[in-house]
DNA sequence: CGGCATCCATTTTGATACTG
DNA sequence: CAGTATCAAAATGGATGCCG
């Protein structure tokens, strides 16, 4: 199995043949929330079979940036988690996804499958670091049975899937706004506002929201 | 000819369904420092054949990231350049470098292609907006018969293909120079002082060619 | 559940030959 | 040059069966 290379002496290229495969971006961006069992990754990514999903985390593993870990303590079961080479991929993911929400996002089509932390991660890359200077303060988001959490540490951030240890805002809502959120209908304080958005904790926290993600104005490309 | 989709509602996974597909964001990269004819494009990739390099163009036209110019006089020949939303993919592009710059550059292998563009474009992904601020200067780069330059202009940056009108700085050199700076051989001001660089023009903006382009420390990957 | 192996229909790609 | 046309080789997708 010679691994196929676009053979140029280039920063890009050399990462496109590390990454550039089809479904191994999107594999990092689950991984991205935190670790992940084989089973969740393959619900995630329809249309991934079985085996091409293994040949993947092989080589994510072979290339250094995802391990098998085992879970802590009740779950004790395998999964799949970023190294620190995978984590520092972020950045670029959150590239891409800003791209997307301002030249590729609009309304949902069709067929079109959607997940809570993809939501999530849209928002991580939405974060303006320098509003939140000096700031500590726990996020938590709960959509039906899935749960997330943003960690904010002056200026930096981590988004996670699952709940918070010490949460000082929870967010309860739904995809249904979350779906809206992502289209571009407004930014989160507005989502936050327009309807089945409920959230309780610190009242100053929860009105920062609005200033710490920015979602960027959508744009039409034109031909 | 139906497009093959993730079918994902998510902006990462729209933004892949637009670029992912393999060639399409070198393609990318080599028209970020301005337009090319289809044949230097060609050039610039080896094993990308006429007819997929044909189909990925078409690509991009129709999806809004790039069209067909004619270029002015004295060359008269077609060309493609990106559209705004082309060029802004250049973040993105940016942070994939990055990242190869960091983890996957190292030495370079036996039979991979070298052009000096892509230097000049890992040395973009290397600015320090925040150290230009207040900043207005143009570096030019020549590198055999190649000619790039960079217009700063106050924590902005441009790096085009071709002579600058008015440069500061002239930095005459050769490939095993960048080749030797794109492995991690010392930042960029090692790379000058080092040896077959010539400058000349504004003493005090060369010296802080340093301050503006910072590489990054590579690291390894571990499985 | 987690994961590999196998088979097979479709797509993508790579390489080259050919045309305006 | 700037592309089309063509064909062989890979990659993907989907289903299914097996094993710990």
């Amino acid at each position: 199995m010679e691994q196929r290379s676009y053979n140029q002496f280039c920063a890009t290229a050399r990462t496109l043949d590390i990454v550039g495969e089809r479904w191994t971006l999107l594999l990092i961006r689950e991984l991205l929330t935190g670790p992940k069992r084989f089973g969740d990754l393959q619900k995630s990514l329809r249309g991934l079979g079985t085996g091409l999903l293994s040949a993947r985390l092989k080589q994510l593993e072979r290339d250094g940036l995802a391990h098998k870990i085992m879970l802590p303590p009740p779950a004790r079961t395998r999964a799949y988690a970023l190294t620190e080479a995978g984590e520092e991929l972020g950045p670029a993911v959150m590239a891409l996804a800003r791209w997307g929400m301002t030249w590729a996002m609009g309304e949902r089509r069709e067929g079109e499958a959607f997940h809570p932390g993809w939501a999530v991660l849209a928002l991580r890359s939405c974060f303006v670091s320098e509003a939140a200077a000096g700031l500590q303060a726990t996020y938590e988001f709960r959509v039906g049975s899935e749960v997330f959490h943003a960690d904010i540490d002056d200026s930096s951030i981590e988004t996670l899937h699952g709940p918070a240890q010490h949460p000082d805002v929870v967010i309860e809502t739904t995809e249904d706004v979350l779906i809206d959120m992502a289209a571009g209908k407004g930014g989160f304080g507005e989502a936050l506002r327009n309807c089945t958005a409920i959230a309780t904790g610190d009242e100053a926290l929860l009105s920062r929201l609005g200033v710490l993600f920015i979602w960027p104005t959508p744009q039409k490309r034109r031909p």
